[in-house]
DNA sequence: GCCAACGTTGGC
DNA sequence: GCCAACGTTGGC
């Protein structure tokens, strides 16, 4: 059963990218980014599960000050990382196959960055009502892809 | 299937 | 640069 217009809710999602290896301003520059190289099968699983338009979080780790620095989309369903496949890649994996490739990845388009850093110190000051279901601030994880509530979305924009 | 050793992540 | 926490590997 779909009415006219209905569509499919959109979620939000957070990924970690070190700056000196892909930054925002990278981002910004290439316009959209096939977000290859992950190699973790939780956040592998996540990318499967985002479509396209869902809103993303580029946050920068890693680095003097990590935390949320922009807005980025979702631009496709996931399809097979090719760069592991490439043996001149540093994310070749010899057990994958085209039968049946192991690793996944989406592209991600720039949508805007942020008039400031939300620095991780102050989202961490938050922690009691984001929840302790997110990722980001739970004790040892080091999850690069990770899923965001509406309300998560909500407060850590407002932040901005 | 256990688990020690090793490699990686990422905040500090 | 340090190191805690975690994931993966491989011997047994």
């Amino acid at each position: 059963m779909t009415t006219p217009g209905s569509r499919k809710k959109r979620h939000y999602w957070l990924m970690k990218s070190e700056p000196d290896g892909f930054s925002i301003d990278d981002l910004k520059r290439v316009g959209t980014e096939p977000w290859n190289g992950v190699r973790n099968y939780q956040a592998r699983n996540f990318m499967r599960q985002m479509q396209p338009g869902d809103g993303v979080f580029f946050y920068h780790s890693n680095c003097k000050v990590p935390g949320i620095v922009g807005l980025a989309q979702v631009a496709s369903v996931a399809y097979p990382d090719p760069t592991q496949f490439d043996p001149k890649s540093d994310y070749f994996d010899p057990k994958s196959t085209h039968e049946e490739p192991r690793w996944s990845l989406v592209d991600v388009s720039h949508e805007r960055t942020l008039k400031r850093t939300i620095p991780l110190d102050e989202i961490k000051q938050h922690a009691d009502a984001l929840g302790d279901g997110f990722a980001l601030t739970q004790r040892g994880s080091r999850l690069s892809v990770l899923p965001v509530t509406a309300a998560q979305w909500k407060l850590l924009l407002s932040l901005e």
